[in-house]
RNA sequence: GUCCCCAUCGUCUAGUCUGGUCCAGGACACAGGCCUUUCACGCCUGCAACACCGGUUCAAAUCCGGUUGGGGACGCCA
């Protein structure tokens, strides 16, 4: 079994691109096969060798690893060249020198009457060369079925009435993509193409197109599409789209990966996959048939899930280039780690850690100022007072600071909640935060002193 | 408009092929509770769906037909 995920290099990888590229990579592990990369490449004027950059890093971002060396369809532009002359050899291809606007104008015409747009054919028989501006059309069946049993969605079939004689090869000498994509999928013997939805319509002229170049046929399957909360496909307006958006939103490439396997596939009640794992157990009898609406908040759960499992050492230097973009020092990899411990219970991404994580870094927390007119009052500065003294004692002295809490608690008879909320405020600036005996040992003891002291002289 | 595809809780889905074990299970979200130095985490409980109509059958979420709804395609883009 040979699959193969093909991109376009004209935008970054987004979320559907991504999920159908982990699919074919599931697939042919699954199966010991291979996983070969394309870079559909043969539109000139919006293919960008930055995207073609991109794609692979995020690829690699998400642990698709693939096979082989990216084949770029540009560099194969011979080879389609010489599949359309053979098909014009053949007589299964001809010269249209029909002017694109006309064109447009009769699909114009088709569409006002309410039928189907198409090209009529008119060229189809006048026997022309090469010219100018001219381009090479396929010579497709004018009746018949064509048809095909798809991987994902069963039996489908097409009149062959219903297609019309496509371009194969463009007047700049390119291949148009159902041309390329044929050409090239049975070159490099790919024999499962698994593909977005919105291919269905492209595969019946594929499958001419395979068989009047006399190439086997491969599987085909098409994936359910993506949706948008408002069930429309999938876009901009819906937020990011692209995986390398998702990365610097804070997000671990397991849990993207986990969330897009679970969007359309599924093994039994099993929420919670690795790459690994899955390899052993994806199929395409456990892929869905309908299109699926991208959930926001299912992908946090799983990427809240994917920090807590992180260990704190490996997370804090995760977490380092999001505290960098919000111009804090970074620690070095100790506290990092403690910080990390800290708040990783607490985050669903590490940006959302990372701003968490700020009031460690700075040189006195930003005290919020409700808070601080309700706990700040002369009392709450009372028990502060009481806290820097009893914290001046190393804790280990008087049973760890929970015993120091308890202690306190007792002495002032009041609530271990009423004792430590102003100390909380006070060193981190807001009345909830990380435990509180956590962040004492986070910021050490120069530091609790300082915001001890910073939040008793506090004006009111 | 034409063609193609799809249809279980708000969302992702199990169950559909091989009809009865499903007054439909899990997860996210939401609500309530427990835990608790705050916020979280965790745990418990709750809310909530077989689109509709007809047929086949002793029996239908499961099979068949239709309706409705949604999506996709209709380029010298991919």
């Amino acid at each position: 079994m040979i699959t193969r995920f093909a991109p376009s290099p004209t935008g970054h990888l987004h979320i559907g691109g991504a999920r159908t590229a982990l699919f074919n990579y599931l697939l042919a592990r699954r199966e010991n096969g291979r996983f070969v990369l394309r870079i559909e490449d043969t539109d000139a004027q919006r293919s960008r060798p930055e995207y073609t950059e991109s794609i692979l890093g995020a690829m690699e971002w998400l642990g698709l690893s693939w096979d082989g060396e990216p084949v770029f369809q540009r560099a194969r532009a011979d080879l389609h060249r010489q599949r359309a002359q053979w098909l014009l050899d053949q007589g299964r291809a001809y010269w249209c020198h029909c002017r694109p606007e006309d064109i447009e104008a009769s699909r114009q015409r088709a569409l006002a009457e309410g039928g189907k747009p198409r090209y009529d054919g008119r060229c189809r028989d006048l026997g022309l060369g090469p010219a100018p501006g001219g381009v090479i059309r396929f010579k497709g069946p004018l009746d018949g079925q064509v048809g095909w049993t798809d991987l994902i969605k069963g039996p489908i079939v097409f009149e062959a009435s219903e297609l019309d004689d496509l371009v194969i090869l463009r007047s700049d000498g390119l291949p148009t993509y159902n041309m390329a994509v044929v050409v090239d999928d049975a070159d490099m013997g790919i024999t499962d193409v698994l593909r977005g939805d919105d291919h269905v319509n492209n595969t019946p002229r594929q499958i001419l197109l395979y068989q009047a170049l006399g190439a086997p046929l491969p599987n085909f399957g098409h994936l359910p599409m993506i949706l948008g909360s408002d069930k429309a496909r999938l876009s901009k307006r819906h937020g990011a789209t692209s995986v390398m958006a998702y990365r610097e939103m804070g997000y671990l490439p397991q849990a993207l990966v986990n969330y897009l396997a679970r969007l359309g596939w599924s093994h039994g009640d099993q929420e919670i996959f690795g790459l690994a794992e899955m390899e052993g157990l994806f199929g395409l009898r456990n892929v869905g048939r309908s299109a699926a609406v991208f959930n926001p908040e299912k992908l946090d759960w799983l990427n809240a899930h994917y920090i807590k499992e992180t260990p704190p050492g490996a997370l804090g230097g995760l977490l380092a280039p999001f505290l960098a973009a919000r111009g804090l020092a970074v620690p070095g990899p100790e506290v990092l780690a403690k910080i990390a411990a800290t708040l990783r219970e607490r985050s669903k991404t590490l940006a959302e850690m990372a701003a968490k994580a700020e009031f460690y870094l700075v040189g006195l927390p930003a005290i919020d100022p409700a808070s601080a007119k309700k706990l700040l009052t002369a009392e709450g500065k009372g028990i502060l007072a009481r806290w820097r003294e009893a914290l001046a004692v190393p804790p280990g002295d008087h049973g760890g600071f929970e015993g120091l809490l308890r202690g306190l608690s007792a002495d002032l008879a009041a609530k271990p909640g009423a004792v430590a909320q102003p100390l909380r405020l006070a060193l981190t600036g807001s009345t909830a935060s990380p435990g509180l005996f956590e962040v004492i040992d986070v910021l050490g003891p120069e530091a609790v002193a300082r915001r001890i002291a910073a939040a008793i002289a506090l004006e009111p």
